[in-house]
DNA sequence: AGCACA
């Protein structure tokens, strides 16, 4: 009998099924691409590109058979046809219920993860800003960025695909906070699965590229010129020499910054010996000094021209200073010398080390921990108290050793495992001592972004980092909203 | 432009 029914060669030949066979696709068509087209519809959990004898057919499979139905149904009525690189592209039930085979869109778990980038060109996130978000989840020991036709992508490499599961458990489908990208850029949600690869090869530190397992790895010659990556804002002019030491202005000071902001906002990228503040032409500046020059041009490239709150409120403006090593006379809310906290206020306490116990012979190798993400990532999305209200108490006996040595990364697991939120007691036995402590950092009523600091990355839809409604301003906005007790600058 | 050789 021959084709009396005659079907099996039209368009709706085959009853709905989650998979969709697609054909007429373009060139080389990718996984990331087929999925910006279906997303809309559902979650794809599997794809085959490159199909048929001329490569161009492709199999999506959606978790779900109403996904793929209101995909076929939508195109099925729609005036504009699906499209991908503005090639039409025909789509229709497929006649099998399951995409065999193919790289399952990443749902073997890696150490190595692939970050594919929504709405932004490759330089708008520098790889110190992914350095910075993934460390939130462990040790990153590498990272590659590439683009590609389905855009700007990177792989980061962690140490165990557990690590490299929890980040990207974390982060897929959220977006980086707007305060770490560039201002036109609105947001940039990220896509994560898990890469094929297992140990990354990275020949040279560069704008593309980094190896921090090894801090001795040549620079890149293309790294040195191409200052780009890490000029975020309009300025191109790379003349002024580096330093260890920023110069921090701050333009449109609607809110408060003290000196504990600065603190835990700076030293996500490296360690902060001393934080000098001072008024200059009615506006506030700070001194940032870095143990390393190299942290201070990663903090500078990431923070330059960044607001510390949302709606373009306390916008930092950095430049390198000519000083090198700040001297600070007294510890108080408009300087800090972190190395030698029994300075000023902290002077009452007895001193329980000896000067050459202090920092500087003992700080361990340099090594690019931050302390603020040494801390256990727990889960994302807890509430955002854990200790942070307490207010900076006194240090204890120890403390000072505690910032003398830097433990090297710790990771999460120890701490924090099963999605609790660690106990302010369980961090404080882990990293104890103000103000190495990030959590004791801040003041009550001052409103600091403490879930990033403690690997709950702020990569959450509804976070809003240092956003308005958060913010409970100690002090009305206006010109009073300094601490009244803010002597004067006891730096020189 | 019409259904996949790990």
């Amino acid at each position: 009998m021959s084709s009396s029914a005659g079907q099996p060669q039209f368009r709706y030949a085959y009853p709905p099924s989650k998979v969709l066979h697609l054909r007429n696709l373009p060139w080389e068509c990718t996984h990331e691409e087929l999925v910006e087209l279906c997303k809309p519809f559902g979650r794809v959990v599997n794809s085959k590109c490159n199909v048929g004898s001329n490569r161009n057919q492709a199999f999506v499979e959606f978790e779900d058979l109403n996904q793929a139905i209101s995909m076929v149904s939508y195109y099925a009525s729609s005036s504009e046809p699906a499209q991908i690189r503005g090639k039409t592209v025909y789509l229709q039930y497929s006649n099998r219920q399951e995409v065999v085979n193919n790289k399952s869109s990443g749902d073997v778990a890696s150490n190595v993860l692939l970050v594919t980038f929504e709405g932004v060109e490759a330089g708008d996130v520098s790889i110190d800003v992914l350095h910075l978000v993934f460390s939130a989840f462990g040790f990153v020991h590498k990272i590659a960025t590439f683009e590609k036709t389905a855009g700007f992508q990177a792989l980061v490499q962690f140490s165990d695909p557990d690590t490299a599961a929890s980040a990207r458990t974390a982060l897929d489908g959220r977006s980086i906070p707007s305060y770490l990208l560039p201002e036109h850029v609105k947001s940039c949600h990220l896509h994560i699965s898990f890469s094929a690869h297992v140990d990354l090869t990275v020949k040279f530190q560069s704008h593309r590229s980094r190896d921090y397992t090894n801090p001795h790895l040549p620079v890149a010659a293309s790294a040195m010129d191409s200052s780009s990556q890490f000029a975020l804002g309009p300025d191109g002019k790379k003349k002024e020499p580096e330093s260890n030491v920023l110069l921090a202005s701050i333009e449109n000071m609607q809110y408060e910054v003290t000196i504990d902001v600065l603190h835990t906002i700076f030293s996500a990228f490296g360690t902060v010996e001393k934080i000098a503040m001072f008024e200059k032409n009615a506006g506030l500046q700070a001194l940032i000094q870095f143990s390393d020059v190299s942290n201070a041009v990663t903090a500078k490239g990431a923070l330059e021209g960044h607001c510390i709150y949302e709606g373009g409120f306390c916008k930092l403006h950095l430049a390198y200073s000519r000083h090198t090593d700040l001297i600070v006379k007294a510890n108080n809310d408009r300087s800090r010398d972190y190395t030698n906290l029994n300075l000023g206020f902290y002077q009452s306490q007895p001193s329980v080390l000896s000067p050459q116990q202090l920092p500087g012979a003992q700080m361990g190798p340099t090594q690019p921990v931050d302390n603020s993400f040494s801390a256990p990532a727990s889960g994302i999305g807890l509430p955002q108290q854990q200790g942070w209200e307490t207010p900076s108490p006194p240090p204890v006996g120890g403390h000072v050793s505690n910032l003398a040595y830097r433990p090297p990364y710790t990771h999460p697991e120890t701490l924090a495992s099963s999605g609790t939120a660690p106990s302010y007691q369980s961090f404080t036995s882990y990293n104890p001592g103000p103000p190495v402590d990030p959590s004791r950092t801040a003041f009550p009523g001052q409103r600091v972004d403490t879930s990033y600091q403690y690997g709950q990355s702020p990569l959450n839809p509804n976070f809003q980092l240092y956003s308005g409604h958060q913010y409970q301003p100690s002090y009305p906005s206006g010109p009073g909203i300094l601490p009244p007790n803010s002597g004067p600058a006891a730096y020189m």
